[in-house]
DNA sequence: TCTGGGGTCCTAGGACCC
DNA sequence: TCTGGGGTCCTAGGACCC
């Protein structure tokens, strides 16, 4: 498989790409600082904006109305996902140009592969600087490229040469590039592993590798012991994995006023236990894991979760399950700041799965098969609100009891 | 300053079994 | 009686990333 060609990896990824959209289809955005995430008036916060913006102290994740504060006359736009996807995949498909081993780790960013390509594309440098060309002219957007043997340090080398940049790690050079970079510049190093690491004397990458590996292990555990030896010696730890594993679908709402009332919060939660649901539908998967979160006023945090004997079937059953979780974790009265529902242990239902394996009650099966059609109108039909279950629609003030013996409409 | 939403992975304690 | 030790599964919470 390996040996004789050297590895290449390109980490790619596009500069303040939310915010840079904004400035490529506004023309008149282009050179003003621009936040896009949550209105300054509204909970929420930052989801990502331009350099402009970052000239003032803006960073993504900070509360929208503190940015504000820095940045009084910047321009606050909302999130345009849709948009955001479609020119990720144009830019996608000019990475597939270069090679088939694409890995796209986000909306963002993606690792390419471009081992035992030099003698098609020239060196990796060359190469680099045509990817950048080639995303520029069919897209309008900018890149930053690092490269190097391994993900790991390819990821590291496009960080510290962001925007519109282009850095090469040489093979062998890793163990002194990772000196050059700041501690909390580390992928995998947060705030709280870098104050523990900091209040054990820690706080450089050259003191990281004189820590021995005992040591670390010690204080943060077996797995983020290696991983902090490793990644302190420039050795990729691995975290990029192509395994096809189960995976989790969640929804949350965060209330734009903290909310005590219980038929509120039970409506919210049919409506996040009907996004999940269509999701799974929608990708042909199921679950067995539920959880449910909420979040008080003080921001304390609880969940709840329960494994099934069998996969999730209806949005009913969903609903039933995530309401007995949350008479667990609320007790009806405290104001909650969120909602949210999740299922884990997703699986593609495979083909040759029968339905009467899956669902064995026949009354399942046709519910699911209802919630297939209403998937199906709403993706042809998104403003739709004809199809939207009774109970969602504003008063729908019947008891719970009414609730659970009521079947999608058809 | 007042903290989104969508994920992944890890840890630790308790239950349960042999 | 005075009680080991290991393994696995489940659940809650936390750290981190984009």
């Amino acid at each position: 498989m390996s040996g004789a060609v050297d590895s290449v990896f390109f980490h790619v990824d596009l500069d303040a790409f939310y915010a840079s959209v904004e400035q490529l289809d506004n023309p008149g955005y282009r050179g003003k600082p621009v936040i896009v995430g949550a209105h300054p008036d509204r909970r929420g916060v930052v989801a990502a904006c331009s350099y402009e913006a970052r000239r003032y102290g803006v960073h993504s994740a900070m509360p929208a109305a503190h940015a504000y504060r820095r940045c009084p006359h910047a321009i606050f736009v909302p999130v345009r996902m849709a948009r955001y996807r479609e020119l990720s995949q144009q830019v996608m498909a000019v990475f597939a140009d270069f090679t088939p081993n694409l890995q796209q780790i986000s909306v963002d960013e993606a690792f390419l592969d471009l081992s035992g390509t030099r003698r098609l594309f020239g060196s990796p440098y060359q190469t680099a600087v045509r990817l950048k060309q080639q995303v520029r002219t069919q897209t309008g957007l900018t890149v930053t490229v690092g490269v190097a043997a391994s993900r790991y340090i390819a990821k590291l080398a496009s960080a510290c040469s962001k925007p519109d940049g282009l850095y090469v790690v040489e093979p062998g050079q890793e163990d002194r590039f990772v000196l050059t970079i700041k501690l909390s510049d580390l992928w995998g190093i947060g705030n709280k592993t870098l104050a523990r690491l900091e209040a054990l004397g820690i706080d450089s990458v050259a003191a990281l590798r004189n820590a021995e590996l005992p040591f670390l292990r010690g204080h943060f555990g077996e797995s983020t012991g290696n991983y902090l030896h490793q990644v302190s010696r420039g050795i990729d730890p691995g975290i990029y994995s192509f395994e096809a594993r189960s995976h989790s679908v969640s929804s949350e709402t965060t209330f734009e006023i903290d909310v005590s009332d219980r038929r509120l919060v039970e409506r919210t939660l049919l409506e996040l236990a009907e996004h999940v649901m269509f999701r799974l539908h929608e990708t042909r998967c199921s679950a067995a894991t539920v959880t449910i979160k909420v979040r008080e006023s003080d921001f304390q945090t609880h969940s709840a979760q329960r494994g099934l004997k069998h996969k999730l079937s209806s949005v009913d059953e969903l609903y039933g399950v995530a309401c007995a979780l949350l008479s667990k974790r609320w007790d009806g009265h405290k104001p909650l700041r969120l909602i949210g529902l999740g299922v884990s242990g997703v699986e593609r239902i495979r083909s040759g799965e029968t339905q009467e394996n899956l669902f064995t009650d026949e009354t399942e099966d046709k519910r699911r098969k209802v919630e297939q059609a209403l998937l199906e109108l709403r993706r042809k039909r998104p403003d739709s609100v004809a199809v939207t279950r009774a109970r969602l629609l504003p008063d729908a003030g019947q008891s719970r009891q009414q609730r659970s013996r009521h079947r999608p409409e058809s």
